[in-house]
DNA sequence: CTAGGGTTAG
């Protein structure tokens, strides 16, 4: 029996009492009427008592009717419905992102059902309160699960391990982990992501050389727990690493997290040769990994390439990630009116942009001069969207304001914003103060900050610009050295770039490495040819987005 | 019927 189901077969009468037919038809449904049909025929030849066959339509109904869901579970005539069933409905509970549906669920499986939680039930939830990082909650449930006598089972003890790690409690994940008699893979795997998430990277390396077996999920958490330390030539090292020892094929997932290490290193070759792994082992591309190419390709100065991978992404796929990657990239590369345009495209095609596209668009506006457009899309956010603006979001104002010479109103922003200013809000203002020229305001914010103890190296290094500016190297010189006196200090700024498939790493501040001479000669020559083009007229680009 | 890994920010 193979194919959709027949016209007839939904509608036999007699075929449903055999349980195992009925299986394989309910396998077989696509539409929402083919399912409703064979549920009532089910209900009606009394085979609707198999839990399996309720499982199943519950969990076809999970994905595309939740509600529908909610009352087919509601109204099933229990005790019929075992413990499987309502760990199916538990875990498409959690799927949905019902948490608290879902444990609640849980507590009247004993009270109204009778029932008594099985390993299942405990390894759905506990995967639950991983999501929720919630470990009170996954006390309580470790409790009952060693009560109900579930503790040692595999799944609720690699549940355990994974929980207690991503909630940061590693003592007690390792203790789970060191008294375990499974220890497989997973469990392995789960511990070396709670000492990555941690930052103890080095922790985490241990248990992956120590690990009696890898998979391509155990290579992936080691290559991203070095990504989100920074350590990116180390996840590149692993990542091909993998590919020579391994014999593994890596997944969309492991690739993502190469690629990222890529973008932020600045690594095109390197970030090339993974897409063109990639499409030579015919590695499914699928929405992250695609996001991840465009972004490495934006971050690595080939917006061409972040384009062309946008435009061949099947349209149904291109989501809020792709979109606002790209956005992005386009508006890092000066392509301020490209990247409002695919801001505009994006709405026209129903995609949703999210508090991080905002920011990207409106830096765009801010970087063109479009303060019109800019305060349009700012209003938008809360009116059409919903998305209360965030701190960041009235720094991107303040920018736009700012970057545009209207001081005043870019002040009145920082002043009536409903939160305090973050440090991007306030040197957006301290920067369009030093370009404008309006170094009394300025060093009255500074002042102000300081006074209130909400001042940061940053502010000072801004207000000393501002001084150097002006020329006023006397105030320029006080500046550091109260900083010195007191202590502040600024996080130096660092990048990197590839050059001929080889990283360089800069410092500010740093001469020390090779061709410091020539970089600095190039660079005073670039600002020399920019400054001979002379000023863009103010208010041109406003003109041309009216027009 | 089950578990561990991934994307966008000036």
């Amino acid at each position: 029996m193979h194919g959709r189901p027949t016209e007839e077969e939904l509608r036999g009468p007699t075929l449903m009492r055999a349980s195992r037919r009925a299986l394989s038809l309910i396998g077989r449904c696509t539409t929402a009427r083919q399912m409703k049909q064979v549920q009532s025929n089910l209900t009606v030849s009394g085979t609707l008592s198999d839990p399996y066959a309720v499982g199943k339509i519950l969990t076809f109904f999970a994905a595309s009717d939740p509600s529908y869901a909610d009352q087919f579970f509601d109204f099933l005539p229990f005790p019929c419905g075992a413990t499987f069933v309502w760990n199916t409905m538990i875990r498409s509970l959690v799927d949905r992102n019902e948490h608290a549906a879902a444990f609640s669920l849980y507590r009247s499986m004993a009270s109204e059902a009778r029932l008594l939680p099985n390993n299942y039930t405990f390894s759905f939830l506990l995967n639950a309160c991983a999501e929720l990082v919630d470990i009170c909650c996954a006390c309580t449930l470790h409790c009952q699960a060693i009560k109900l006598g579930w503790e040692s089972y595999d799944f609720v003890q690699n549940g355990l391990v994974h929980v207690y790690a991503i909630c940061g409690d590693l003592d007690s994940a390792h203790a789970l982990f060191n008294a375990s008699e499974i220890k497989d893979v997973i469990t392995w795997t789960a511990l070396i992501n709670g000492y990555s998430k941690l930052g103890q990277v080095d922790v985490a390396r241990e248990l992956f050389d120590e690990m009696p077996h890898r998979n391509s999920v155990s290579w992936n958490a080691m290559i991203n727990g070095y990504v989100q330390v920074g350590l990116c030539k180390e996840a590149l090292e692993l990542f091909n690493n993998m590919q020579a020892t391994s014999g593994l094929l890596p997944s969309p997932a492991g690739i993502v997290g190469a690629l990222n290490a890529c973008s932020l290193l600045g690594a095109l070759d390197q970030g090339r040769w993974i897409h063109a792994y990639v499409d030579k082992h015919q590695i499914s591309l699928d929405q992250m990994l695609r996001s991840a190419l465009i972004d490495m390709y934006a971050k690595c100065g080939c917006v061409e390439m972040a384009l062309d991978v946008f435009e061949r992404m099947p349209k149904a796929e291109r989501d809020v990630f792709a979109f606002t990657s790209l956005i992005s990239g386009l508006a890092n590369h000066g392509e301020g009116e490209a990247a409002i345009k695919l801001f505009e495209r994006m709405e026209s095609e129903g995609v949703v942009p999210n508090e991080v596209t905002f920011i990207c668009v409106l830096s765009a506006c801010s970087r063109m001069g479009l303060v019109d457009r800019g305060l349009r899309i700012f209003g938008s956010m809360r009116e059409v969207y919903k998305i209360e603006p965030q701190a960041q979001h009235y720094g991107c104002l303040v920018d736009l304001l700012g970057r545009a010479g209207m001081l005043r109103e870019a002040k009145k922003v920082v002043e009536e914003m409903p939160m305090e200013p973050d440090s991007y809000a306030l040197g957006a203002l301290l920067n369009a103060c030093r370009v404008h020229g309006e170094i009394e305001l300025g060093r009255k914010m500074v002042e102000g900050l300081a006074h209130r103890k909400l001042d940061h190296g940053g502010v000072h290094v801004l207000l000393s610009n501002i001084y150097a500016s002006a020329s006023q190297w006397g105030d320029v010189v006080q500046v550091r050295r109260g900083m010195e006196e007191n202590g502040v200090r600024k996080v130096p700024g660092c990048s990197s770039i590839e050059v001929n498939g080889a990283v360089f790493e800069f410092v500010v501040g740093d001469r020390s490495y090779m061709s410091v001479d020539e970089i600095v000669l190039t660079l005073a020559g670039m600002d020399k040819h920019l400054k001979s083009l002379g000023p863009v007229e103010e208010g041109e680009d406003e003109r041309a987005d009216s027009g």
